[in-house]
DNA sequence: TGCATTAGTTAGCAGTGCTAACTAAAATAA
DNA sequence: TTATTTTAGTTAGCACTGCTAACTAATGCA
């Protein structure tokens, strides 16, 4: 609501964007986020894996191995929070423990093999059911939502 | 990986996309919601409410009153694992349950008035949050930003 | 009337979040 | 060196969220 007011505007102005608009950008990114990861999230059943461990897991495959202090932060959870998952990941045998040499204190997570492969696939299967959604879309319109994307992608990348 | 091959695309071309790169772009608009929607997430401890139940109540907001049964299937859950959920809002007086006069099995939800108020809240503070970082861009890339969301809104919530 | 179907709940399990309290190792102070 | 503090991780116990199986109550239909 309050919407409007803004459809005047020139190509190449240049001027600052009224604030009401970036919001309102805003409040669609949001949307589109939770309602694209509703739709790839049916993918997840297949891989027989709880949310928390696949996230887990991603954060271990794709930023490498680390602290499990390191990777609680990563996920936003305590410590003790990610001391169970990380269990439970390496009952299901997706992660190894190794306790540093120079720190005995400390272990250092690695994603295993089979670890990569069931997250890779699972991946894969999300990746693969979003872009059915593209197959419609004319490649003009494919390359800007790639720009877009990678625009923002660096916006919530950077702290 | 497997990735180029596909810089040499003259503009106004018109052929069909390489597959590899609709792909692509799946894969970031995939990774861009994950990002975005955990960079916001930490907004979500001010409202006092679980996740399940936000995320039920933010669907009775925009969605209108509904039956659990309904609102099992918006949310990908069981049922009975609604019910408790339900039964959670309500003990939080976020929801009203009332009996169909005509289906006496029946049980439609209703989001109350604090519940409407505290659900806004929870969501202008996320966006609020999105927008910051959207602060520093020029206007023709939040521009482009909303274009694109736009048309991925209408692809993930068409059927 | 009687049986099948439908909406929702209850019970009991596994997984995921927290805080408080603990162990073990390392770093620092005395 | 020895004592204290700090740090990494775990354990215990709680609340919340997901499931299936089994139940109640209401509806629909033969």
């Amino acid at each position: 609501m309050a919407v409007k007011a803004n459809k005047n505007s020139k190509p190449g102005k240049k001027r600052p964007l009224q604030e009401s608009t970036t919001v309102q950008v805003a409040d669609r990114l949001h949307s589109l986020a939770i309602r694209l990861l509703r739709l790839v999230r049916v993918e997840d059943t297949a891989t027989g894996i709880g949310p928390a461990r696949l996230s887990a897991l991603s954060v271990l495959v794709f930023g490498g191995a680390m602290s499990l202090k390191q990777l609680a932060a990563a996920e936003q959870v305590k410590p003790p929070t990610m001391s169970r998952i990380v269990a439970g990941m390496e009952h299901d045998g997706l992660v190894r423990r190794v306790v540093l040499k120079d720190d005995r204190r400390e272990v250092r997570l690695y994603a295993t093999a089979k670890g990569v492969r069931i997250l890779q696939e699972g991946r894969a299967r999300r990746v693969a059911h979003l872009a059915e959604r593209l197959r419609g879309l004319e490649a003009d319109d494919i390359k800007a939502l790639g720009r877009a994307a990678e625009l923002m992608l660096k916006l919530v990348a950077g702290g």
